[in-house]
DNA sequence: CATGTACTTAGCTCATCGGTTAAATAACCT
DNA sequence: AGGTTATTTAACCGATGAGCTAAGTACATG
């Protein structure tokens, strides 16, 4: 057992009762009872999915009596994000724009190179989102 | 068999075997031979890999000669930032400031609402990567 | 302390997955 | 035609995953 993160994290998103859990966190913490009231699904199988989740990092889970209040953790969100951020050039239009910094840069390559080309394009693994822009 | 697409892609992205396939597809189309090449594994193995990622969604199959060259479709990547982006307020700064459109709102809200409050937000489905402000 | 409520753990079943080897298919090259 | 190269299909195997029921734990309260 026990995946690398990513891995553990993308299998944890491939369940629909888990999305469905996550979309739920999203509105708010709460109580696993109220987690399971969707679904027609013993309590055990949520309980195995939230651990699932947890282990994923993608929630993380508190005590309150005998409730264990769960809500969204966001850092696997931000890995998975920066992961597909390594691929966002394939359909993310503005981003292939790079907020028009590309544009020159285009330019000027197009001016040297063959149409057509097939040259490689770098990939600058993570920190794609982390344009701020004031 | 055949899940909901999301399912099967979150499913496909789970193996660092087919990320790492799909990484090296970033850098452009290539034959199955050539993908296989970096890994201690069986041709059959691989060809099993990129049919899961074929059947996710996650890249295309041409036909040249005997080869079948795969490259990226960007399609199912986008419907996983599509889902992705429900929980981008989660984890992204500039998100949350939606551009500043939502400084405001926020200011008035906490003009009339009590502290620790609990209020649901909405979530609003998709489109959250769609401004371009080009 | 006994009972109830909220969960988790244990143990089982069945299907799917990731890998294997061996054989089949497909297209090219004498 | 016959061989070589590229890739897929078939058949199998062990491990994991999602579901179940039954039993266990933790806390709260009458």
């Amino acid at each position: 057992m026990s995946l690398d993160p990513l891995s553990s994290t993308f299998a944890a998103l491939a369940d629909p009762t888990r999305r469905a859990i996550l979309a739920r966190l999203a509105l708010g913490e709460t109580s696993v009872m109220e987690l399971a009231k969707p679904f027609d699904m013993s309590l055990p199988a949520i309980s195995k999915h939230l651990k699932v989740l947890e282990h994923a990092g993608l929630i993380s889970r508190g005590r309150e009596a005998q409730w264990r209040p769960c809500r969204i953790a966001p850092a696997s969100f931000k890995e998975v994000d920066g992961w597909l951020g390594n691929f966002r050039r394939f359909w993310d239009e503005s981003f292939n724009r790079l907020d028009g910094v590309l544009e020159e840069m285009k330019a000027e390559e197009a001016a040297k190179a063959p149409p057509r080309s097939n040259r490689k394009v770098r990939v600058t693994k993570e920190k794609q989102r982390g344009r701020t822009r004031g």
